[in-house]
DNA sequence: TAGACATTACATCGATCGGTGTAGCGAATG
DNA sequence: CATTCGCTACACCGATCGATGTAATGTCTA
């Protein structure tokens, strides 16, 4: 289980299957997409992907490994730029969403339509596979976002029993439209909108309290 | 567009079809899921399928529709038998969470595995029909919610500016392990938990503010 | 220069799948 | 009884797809 495989080809035509398979891997799924379009995309023989990869599978899970990988460095980095050291805690939450969220449209964007075919198709992966992915993925992201919000906690700003928990809210508040608009991600003014709205969420709730400066019935 | 078909074949027979079909539209998704294998599902001659219906695409927007019918009139009747009347609001809102949950793990279930899947060939799918879903299901249910906790904010209990959007959270925050951790579905316990941090963070997030009762420096 | 290796185009195989045609069976209706 | 209609079983077609075989071309290195 621990072998390391050696590389076999060339890399740079490697690295061409490997994008081209991510590009079309998001788009229409492990079924849909056929070894044929992945080499034309990738500009390489039909030949080559089996001179590379001995299965479809296996090209799939590189892929994902990959692309997982990628895309946590970039999160790890936005988390530590931005919340490494806070000033103003509810405006760098939101900018550290604005940053979160601009991942998602990057050149990154192909990663999370993978993650939504990994989604679909999570029944069919072996469990082994699936937790190793979603520790080396999300699951590193959230451990490092816990381990910023438990640093904030600790110099009394925030009251935070469970980090990971936090963390888990966190991220789900600053792209709460997400889900329901997608559209909305291309509207730079209704999106700093929705994750203030998120932060703020995450910050305060929606529980109605009685000031401090004015008094209240 | 509006033109209705009239039902042809016997009714009992289509039903067979439509619930097989979701069974194994959600367990293998549009591609992998066979007409053959659907039609074993549901005790059904391969043939009969086409009688009922014109084509796979056809009858997978009327699995989607119908699922879809049922998930958000269960959705809407848990929202007002919970959040009709509060009384504790926190503990309310709990209750409320866990019967939420608890569709996720009825007989329900494959409806989301059916969603993700959806949201996997979601570039696929015509932008109508997709608006149509959204309004109608998820759509749906999150102004009922909204609608709910309106009338909450207006009793004087919650501080909500945009309803729809705090229903959003109120949704997101229950099932936040959800979608990280979904073996905990099934640990009555750790689910409550789950919801019970949820609502907490729904209702006052995680800013450390000085107590009412003791001074703090 | 010679040999090893990667890549390429092309052909092919076996399997699956969506969809159709057909003929026969059974039940309900008149 | 005769007709109609829906269901079933079965065979079949065309297309797609994963995967392999093969022979030729190109490229790098000893």
């Amino acid at each position: 289980m621990t072998e390391r495989k050696k590389p076999v080809g060339q890399p740079d035509k490697r690295r061409a299957i490997v994008t081209g398979a991510l590009t079309l891997f998001a788009r229409d799924g492990y079924t849909r997409a056929g070894l044929d379009a992945i080499a034309a995309e990738a500009g390489v023989s039909n030949r080559t992907i089996y001179n590379h990869f001995t299965d479809k599978a296996e090209l799939f899970q590189t892929v994902i490994q990959e692309s997982t990988r990628r895309v946590a460095d970039t999160m790890v980095d936005i988390i530590d730029r931005h919340l490494s050291k806070v000033v103003d805690l509810e405006a760098d939450l939101v900018d550290f969403g604005m940053a979160w969220l601009g991942v998602l449209t990057s050149d990154l964007a192909p990663h999370f339509a993978l993650i939504r075919q990994i989604n679909a198709e999570i029944e069919h992966i072996p469990p082994a596979a699936l937790e190793l992915w979603r520790d080396s993925g999300p699951g590193r992201t959230r451990r490092e976002l816990a381990e910023r919000l438990r640093r904030i906690a600790e110099r009394g700003e925030l009251a935070i029993d469970d980090p990971a928990r936090a963390a888990g809210h966190l991220m789900l508040l600053i792209s709460a439209d997400n889900l329901t608009d997608r559209a909305a991600l291309h509207d730079e003014s209704a999106l700093r909108e929705m994750v203030a709205a998120g932060v703020h969420t995450f910050l305060h709730g929606y529980v109605r309290r009685p000031r401090h400066d004015a008094g209240e019935q």
